[in-house]
DNA sequence: AATCTTCGTTCCGAATAATGGAACATTTAT
DNA sequence: ATAAATGTTCCATTATTCGGAACGAAGATT
């Protein structure tokens, strides 16, 4: 573990966080002397990644929030694809997010929320499961070498836990040209979701996040063609033939 | 300078430039030989603050976003101030957003944005100027303590270069409760901006910023109610004393 | 009030990790 | 086909990190 991994470690630490840490928190979460800890911390103070309140103790730095928003900027898909989500989630009031895989992970790059007092909110940047979600088994159908996926652990009983259970499901998916998950994942969260495909590629996908009641309520054919409405938009603006 | 602030030039590097950069871009831009930026860009791949894409060039991670996105939700006056932003924002069709002071820095935390065509888009996290904005001002007025000031840059013909002027300036918003900013930034950029108080302490100033000659069209009167409402209600809200 | 912890900070010799030139296989430019 | 530039690994030297000790300050406990 090289020193620069240590001052990563701080910062995921402060990050994570909820509350300001003080320095000897920081050194014993860490695992170091408090000598070390202060030591770690100083660079990162100066750059402004790491700040200080007024009685000393530490929290992470609006720097962090400058460097993150560069980030999602300058990714032209979430760029082409916030009008369109804005507008679905207007017109349904229903929450309508985009999600793309990563070194293997899938990650929420652009959202619009719905309108409800109940609402899904996921949040930019989270990563998702892959095999108890609807853009996980997208990705399983249409692109499975740019996702990883290890254990299928259980998030609620209706987790799909075997591998063949999984691949029957995906064979379906790949067929219909859009996935769903009824609570696989989260208790109360139903997904509907369809893949960006441009160029032979799949670049994403988009999503349709609602309390599973209400989804019951809208209807699977209208959510269906709401998000594959949707990523074709997208596919369309990526390759430069819509206004 | 420490190996700490080497790995952070790296990231910060990274996250400026817009498109990838190689290997001996960064060791060039760092100034240090190709094995030692290879060695320092290691542990930031790692843990996903930097990524290569398929040709090897290293760009910013998305891990950067969650940790940037961390910090700006962690913030309670930008969960108090979004709702309210928002609304303002739909009703007028103009951007509305929230400033606060951090480490002598006046940074943008939250924002609604207008409707129209062309319209004001401050980025999250950015810093703003202090002598030559509105929010600059309501902070030199009602918490001069919290902002540094240190040269007077000339950003337009209308930008307060003096100290004297720009006293009489803060002396006026000070007496008035708001304070404005014509073209004194950027040129077509006219903003008006109130001071969040609360607890006989300045809290932050919501601004509303728009097209200079849209301002004349809705007037200084219906400007100034709109920012001075929106902060009040802010206020109301960190103190609990709305719903 | 007095004592005992815990805290943040600075210091410094010992231990360790960072350094950068060299080497080599690839890739790109001429 | 040749030359230049690139990404990566290796290693002896060097410079930095490491962490215990020590200190005053601030809280907590008796």
């Amino acid at each position: 573990m090289t020193t620069i991994d240590k001052a990563l470690d701080a910062l995921f630490l402060l990050s994570e966080r909820a509350q300001a840490l003080r320095l000897a928190e920081v050194a014993r979460e860490l695992g170091m002397p408090r000598s070390s800890a202060h030591r770690i911390l100083a660079p990162l103070l100066r750059r402004g990644l790491a700040e200080q309140d007024s009685d000393g103790r530490y929290r992470a730095g609006f720097a962090l929030m400058a460097l993150g928003l560069n980030v999602a900027s300058r990714e032209p898909l979430a760029t082409a694809a916030k009008p369109v989500l804005e507008s679905a989630a207007a017109d349904l009031g229903e929450t309508f997010f985009l999600v793309v895989a990563r070194a293997g992970k899938l990650v929420v790059l652009e959202k619009a929320e719905g309108s409800g007092f109940l609402r899904a909110a996921p949040r930019l940047g989270a990563d998702v499961p892959v095999h108890a979600t609807a853009v996980g088994k997208l990705y399983l159908a249409f692109a499975p070498d740019e996702v990883e996926i290890n254990d299928l652990p259980r998030y609620t009983p209706g987790t799909l836990r075997s591998r063949k259970a999984l691949l029957a499901e995906v064979e379906r998916v790949r067929a219909q040209g859009w996935a769903t998950n009824i609570e696989e994942w989260q208790a109360g969260l139903a997904v509907s979701a369809a893949p960006i495909l441009s160029h032979g590629r799949m670049h994403g996908a988009v999503a349709l996040a609602t309390v599973a009641a209400r989804f019951t309520a809208i209807g699977m054919t209208t959510a269906t063609r709401r998000v594959v409405h949707a990523a074709e938009g997208i596919a369309l603006r990526i390759e430069g033939r819509s206004p």
